[in-house]
DNA sequence: AGCACGCCGACT
DNA sequence: GTCGGCGTGCTC
């Protein structure tokens, strides 16, 4: 009787096939990778279970060899990827191709054999297709040599080469002929995309990209080699930007005693989650260390996730340092393949308990028995991926820990309304911080009625204007704020009031001072500017509104000579490097001014910062989604948190049109809860979540399909008539916010339901429903970030 | 993802 | 007339 087991290939079709045990095969079990036929070729997949019998019509072929002799995933991982197959109504095969680093995941690779201790000669080394044209006799002395270690796995050279990560070493403009298209497209393409490995170029550009970017590294255009974001980890340690954390010597506050024991208790081997809310600067982080203590006395190991790789780099020298006995990892999605393998193969393989900081793809690690994950600034949007494979951290981390007895902790200043809300009503326990340790207090918040400066070119008031220059006098530093990036948000035709638009996407395209160009902010095309008016020919283009660049400008011209003032915003920093320089050297007390979008309100600690000014305090409360006011509260109150940080108290100001918005009072006083109380009240009269399931599908097709707007009807109707029995609500199919983008044509529909497995069952139908797959992509956002 | 089959255009 | 483009389809 034959030994079947069943095998998920990790690459397409995705499907667990079922594969005979050969009689020289090591024992298998489950999360072991091997090499299988597949037609001609050879695949990578992942032993999930022994089969029955072998399926009707098929003839069975042998397993071609183990690429471990120990499974490097254990079954509470597969079950992982298996509930977040379920949710993704993915096949497990797909999901583990995404969790799995590439070097891991491929059958590329080639058997290098010690040949010297071989009986008879072999050949050195050997591919996969190779093995299976092998005599049984070879094969069967082989195995002994793999076994015993004399044999050993290699990813092949060409994928290695590709492992290597291209970057860019300087910003534009750059040192190239005009006419040198190919660098050109690498440059921007780097540019937009950020530092990537040159597979991912390839994917990206075309074939002819490894070869130009090798060339290119030889004329200093780009950097071939390692990640420069984990070397400017190492150079970040000047003085301002070192954590205010003490390692040790610290003695707890009564509230974070009281914190303490409420985690602890919670902590007890039932597994579970709790809130821990604190105020900026209540030291959170000492509670977070004190937990992984006993955690790792536990002989457990824990892992802290921060929602960005600058972040969560600060919080790894704290741990790193704190616990010099234990192996530490930082881990985060900018590594190279290279790295996230060894960590991965590190991870799984290491005996005694260790402590994991990172971001949130840091939570796929599979880190054996993990009895505590630690979430900061746990509302924070980043947590949740959006593109690839879509999952939020919190639910994952929930999964683990549930599943594991261990604990969740959340910790934010401004919780989720929905995290709050099961903390309010019992679901979860809550621990408390309302006081900064130390002398600092909390900043005063004033309001600035901006409402009578309408058509001013002046972006700040009188009062705001004199408080920044006191401050800059005095030798302390200020941050201004703006949720808005780019020079400006759109530019105008004088000549016949056409804006400038973007052909593929219809939005406005957006004018870059520092690089000369108009650009679309969602698909990336580019023209230089000056340019021509589409509609009349005219050139009389001008820039409107206010942008960071312009804030930039304008405070130069405030303050006197000598005062530097930085800029920070997604422009600045799509290399992503450049975000940890600024941030550094602002910290260092290299500028007085940091100008920034809402990037800048992230738990960065300047303790020189006494003023913060928000441009524009209005902006994101008049969105049509349903999470407007939460995100504008959490973002204003995170920003309000850096100033006042050191001995000296801190003051904001935040300008806006409204002053008479019941959110002012809230955001004046930091008051969480009379927030929480006004917006849950709001959700539960308009049966948003928490009260309701939220899921948006997203519908699109070429333009240029003639079947498109039958389709959208047909959707309609199947909508309609299934989601009656499903309880649900639907609203659309509409065209989408962005109608148009990257030469497609967009549509949302906005479900609200009971239950996820009712709101996955009508979407089921829909997919059934789809008359071109080819042509029309339906995709699901289980609760998503905007509903725009 | 590979690797076949299969059906159309530009070359010895 | 062949070589070779890549669209489509299948793989235990």
């Amino acid at each position: 009787m034959a030994d079947l087991w069943q095998v998920t290939l990790v690459s397409p079709p995705y499907q667990a096939l079922t594969y005979e045990r050969p009689s020289y095969f090591p024992e298998l079990s489950p999360g072991q990778r091997v090499i299988v036929p597949l037609g001609r070729s050879h695949r990578m997949g992942v032993v999930v279970g022994p089969a029955e019998a072998a399926p009707e019509g098929v003839t069975i072929k042998p397993l071609v060899w183990p690429l471990e002799l120990t499974p490097i995933l254990d079954a509470a991982y597969l079950e992982l990827a298996g509930n977040l197959a379920t949710r993704q109504m993915a096949s497990l095969g797909r999901i583990l191709e995404t969790l799995l680093p590439r070097g891991l995941r491929t059958a590329a690779v080639t058997f290098k054999v010690d040949r010297h201790v071989a009986e008879r000669p072999l050949p050195g080394s050997i591919r996969p297709a190779e093995l299976s044209r092998f005599s049984l006799e070879d094969r069967v002395e082989l195995m002994e040599l793999w076994r015993g270690g004399r044999m050993r796995v290699r990813v092949n050279a060409k994928r290695e080469e590709e492992e290597r990560f291209v970057s860019l070493v300087s910003d534009p403009p750059w040192a190239v002929r005009p006419n040198a298209k190919r660098q050109l497209r690498i440059l921007e393409h780097l540019l937009d995309n950020g530092p990537q490995s040159l597979f991912a170029l390839r994917h990206g550009i075309g074939e002819w990209a490894v070869d130009v970017a090798a060339k290119m590294e030889g004329v200093g255009l780009v950097a071939l080699g390692e990640l420069t974001a984990d070397k400017l980890a190492e150079v970040d340690e000047g003085p301002g930007a070192c954590d205010e954390t003490p390692v040790s010597g610290y003695e707890l506050t009564d509230e974070q005693r009281v914190a303490l024991d409420e985690l602890t208790a919670t902590m007890d081997g039932s597994g579970g989650a709790h809130l821990v809310h604190g105020v900026t600067g209540s030291g959170k982080t000492v509670l977070y260390l004190e937990l992984v203590r006993l955690c790792l006395a536990a002989g457990r190991s824990a892992m802290l996730l921060a929602p960005e790789v600058a972040l969560a780099c600060r919080l790894y020298r704290t741990v790193a340092e704190s616990f010099p006995q234990h192996r530490t990892l930082f881990d985060h999605g900018y590594q190279s393949p290279m790295k996230r393998e060894t960590a991965f193969t590190g991870v799984a393989r290491e005996e005694g308990p260790c402590v994991v900081v990172g971001t949130r793809s840091a939570l796929f690690l599979p880190v054996p028995d993990l009895g505590l994950v630690v979430l900061d600034e746990e509302h924070d949007e980043s947590f949740k991926q959006e593109d690839r494979l879509a999952y939020h951290a919190k639910e994952v981390a929930w999964f683990r820990m549930e599943r594991n007895r261990g604990l969740l902790v959340l910790g934010s200043a401004t919780p989720d309304v929905k995290t709050f809300h099961a903390a309010r009503s019992g679901a979860i326990p809550v621990s408390t911080l309302t006081r900064r340790v130390g002398e600092s207090l909390l900043p005063e918040v004033e309001l600035v009625d901006i409402s009578a400066m309408a058509g001013s070119a002046q972006p700040f008031a009188p009062t705001a204007i004199e408080a920044i220059r006191e401050t800059v006098s005095e030798g302390r530093q200020v941050i201004v704020m703006l949720n808005r990036r780019g020079y400006s948000p759109l530019m105008y035709c004088l000549d016949c009031g056409e804006t400038v638009r973007c052909p593929e996407c219809e939005v406005g395209m957006t004018y870059h001072k520092g690089r000369e160009r108009v650009i679309c902010h969602y698909c990336g095309l580019s023209y230089s500017y000056p340019l021509l008016c589409a509609k009349c020919g005219g050139g009389n283009f001008v820039p409107m509104g206010e942008g960071t660049e312009r804030l930039e400008e304008h405070l130069g011209e405030l303050l006197p000579e000598g005062v530097k003032v930085l800029r920070l915003d997604k422009d600045a920093t799509r290399r992503q490097e450049r975000m940890e320089e600024i941030l550094g050297a602002f910290g260092r007390g290299e500028a007085q001014v940091l100008v920034g979008t809402q990037m800048i309100s992230k738990g960065h600690h300047f303790p020189g910062v006494t003023l913060v000014v928000v441009a524009d305090g209005d902006l994101g409360l008049g969105l049509p989604d349903y999470r407007s006011s939460e995100r504008t509260f959490q973002l204003l109150v995170q920003v309000a948190g850096r100033a006042g940080r050191g001995d000296d108290p801190g003051r904001v100001l935040i300008q806006t049109r409204n002053p008479a918005h019941p959110i002012w009072k809230d955001v004046l006083t930091g008051d969480f809860p009379a927030f929480f109380e006004r917006e849950i009240g709001r959700r539960k009269m308009f049966g948003y979540p928490p009260f309701s399931r939220l899921a948006l599908v997203r519908i699109s097709h070429p333009a240029d399909y003639a079947d498109g707007a039958a389709a959208l009807i047909l959707f309609g109707r199947v909508l309609r008539e299934k989601a009656g029995d499903q309880g649900i609500t639907v609203l659309g199919p509409a065209p989408a916010p962005l109608g148009m983008l990257r030469g497609r044509k967009r549509f949302n529909c906005l479900l609200k339901g009971d239950d996820w497995g009712k709101v996955r069952t009508l979407f089921a139908h829909l997919v059934q429903a789809n008359p071109c797959p080819a042509k029309v992509r339906i995709g699901l956002d289980l609760d998503p970030l905007t509903t725009l």
